[in-house]
RNA sequence: GUGGUCGUAGCUCAGCUGGUUAGAGCGCUAGGUUGUGGCCCUAGAGGUCGCGGGUUCGAAUCCCGUCGGUCACCCCA
């Protein structure tokens, strides 16, 4: 029978880098706690209406791309494209005081073919700040982001950003470069020719030749802007500079999502080869809310994809740390009883370990602590059995001076103690290659025990 | 949704213009040491050559289709 695949799009993350995925989320989660940020989880799938309304029922986002569905109980369900939508959808619903600071994390789907840092399912962190219309807000909010980036070692990042007015002044620019496009028509792109009206900001964000000429010459949002718009993007502007975040104004930033009022932005990794080279994005939204059917509530937010920023990350030889396997090993060759006490033990004492199973032969029990890159094997056989006693070995090489250290540490505990200590120093010519084993006697009562004291004290001083 | 490209072992890939039982390295398992890892040596397991059809005496190899990966467009994180 032939074996399931993961579906077209999807991926399933494994060790080390599903770990190096996990720490991103947490280095997030301390960078944007420190500004009073806090866990929000919302469902994976939302009444559609969520994003037809909220995301904008023109953007492709939700006209090509939403996994949408009707449940058995005949309900229009979409799986969340997004993040912000539902986070605002959940804000209304649960009316918390404002300002109300969320920062998330979770899966978002889009229908489109996959291509490099691009999925189906993919994962988003984010931020959402819903009450306060003050600019210094857009600028805790971009500086978060970015500060999270620099945290991780990121280089070559671009900010770009934009401000697309308000309710006073986009809709005049709109008819403006409405009738700029009509006059134009005839010079864009096959595709715009036939959608710039429904749409006509998407123009300014087209790659294609001709339209990039038509908008060169397109009135520029920011001759429109109302004093108020006006006044928040300069104020915004001057503490980014302030602050040395450094940023590119970019006329034709609009971004696919409807509900972008004002400040909007995006980071770029310069580094990334591909096209998709956007590792965040957001923006203000101040007519969400009330497009959702709130109260009018301003709100600004980002999102950035995971995957996405660990690609970033490995374009730029930033090595996220992944979980360290255990640095003790258990070998039993008594038929594994023996190792299934030990290993309870030493984890409840909080040392991590890991043994083997099925009985296998002592040279196969070693090579597997070998590989699992533990520096201390803990060896039961007949013998030890016999004298309620277990092996402490070593195991080399590694960072040779380190070990030989601590080792010295240990054998000089158990010295103290009055344990036998060390029982075995095969001869060698290599001294590096010399086995260092040991024995300590075992008690059936064990969180005192000897052999675990010498493990402690080891770990202690490691 | 449109287009390019690639599918041979767990991984990276050989396999020339069709020609017997499909290979290598790494990895995995075991043995070489009747109880001691790393290096070395030996052996073993693992593949309906993505799938289906066609051409042919004969297909991993050529043709068509299909599925999947990948890249680009579109759009976005």
């Amino acid at each position: 029978m032939e074996l399931f695949r993961s579906p077209s799009g999807t991926r399933d993350w494994l060790p080390p880098d599903s770990e190096r995925m996990a720490y991103l989320i947490s280095a997030f989660a301390a960078q944007v706690e420190l500004a009073n940020y806090r866990l929000v989880l919302s469902p994976m799938f939302e009444d559609s209406g969520v994003f037809v309304r909220g995301v904008g029922d023109e953007s492709e986002v939700v006209t090509k791309e939403m996994y949408d569905f009707t449940d058995k109980g005949g309900r229009s369900l979409a799986l969340r494209p997004e993040g912000t939508a539902s986070v605002v959808r959940a804000f209304l619903q649960h009316n918390p005081p404002v300002p109300f600071k969320a920062w998330y994390v979770g899966p978002s789907f889009r229908y489109e073919r996959p291509q490099a840092g691009r999925y189906r399912q993919h994962h988003q962190v984010g931020i959402e700040a819903l009450g306060p219309k003050d600019p210094y807000l857009d600028f805790e909010v971009i500086s978060m982001l970015m500060n999270w980036f620099f945290s991780l070692g990121l280089r070559d990042l671009v900010l770009k950003l934009n401000s697309l007015g308000d309710d006073n002044c986009r809709p005049p620019y709109v008819r403006e470069l409405s009738s700029y496009l009509e006059k134009n028509q005839n010079l864009l792109c096959v595709e715009h020719q036939q959608r710039w009206q429904v749409n006509p900001l998407r123009v300014l964000d087209c790659k294609k030749e001709e339209c990039i000429a038509v908008k060169e010459n397109a009135p520029k949002i920011k001759n429109s802007l109302c004093p108020e718009c006006s006044m928040h993007f300069e104020t915004l502007l001057s503490c980014l500079d302030e602050h040395k975040i450094d940023y590119v104004l970019d006329d034709y930033l609009v971004r696919g999502l409807d509900y972008y009022t004002r400040t909007t932005f995006e980071v770029a990794c310069a580094s990334l080869e591909s096209s998709q080279n956007a590792i965040g994005g957001g923006g203000r939204y101040d007519n969400l809310a009330k497009a959702l059917g709130g109260n009018d509530t301003p709100g600004i937010g980002f999102a950035s994809g995971l995957e996405r920023v660990l690609l970033a990350c490995e374009t730029q030889g930033i090595l996220l740390p992944a979980v360290p396997s255990p640095k003790v090993f258990l070998a039993d060759i008594t038929g594994g009883g023996k190792a299934a006490h030990m290993i309870h033990v030493l984890r409840t004492l909080g040392i991590a370990c890991d043994r083997a199973f099925d009985n296998r032969s002592l040279k196969s029990q070693l090579r597997q602590a070998d590989k699992s890159g533990a520096i201390l094997a803990i060896v039961v056989g007949e013998k030890e059995k016999e004298a309620n006693c277990v092996q402490l070995k070593w195991l080399f090489p590694g960072d040779k001076d380190r070990f030989i250290q601590l080792l010295t540490v240990a054998a000089d505990s158990s010295r103290d103690a009055g344990t036998n200590g060390r029982i075995f120093s095969p001869e060698s010519d290599e001294p590096e290659k010399r086995d260092i084993i040991e024995r300590y006697r075992l008690s059936d009562v064990l969180p005192e025990d000897l052999a675990y004291s010498a493990i402690k004290e080891f770990f202690r001083n490691a």
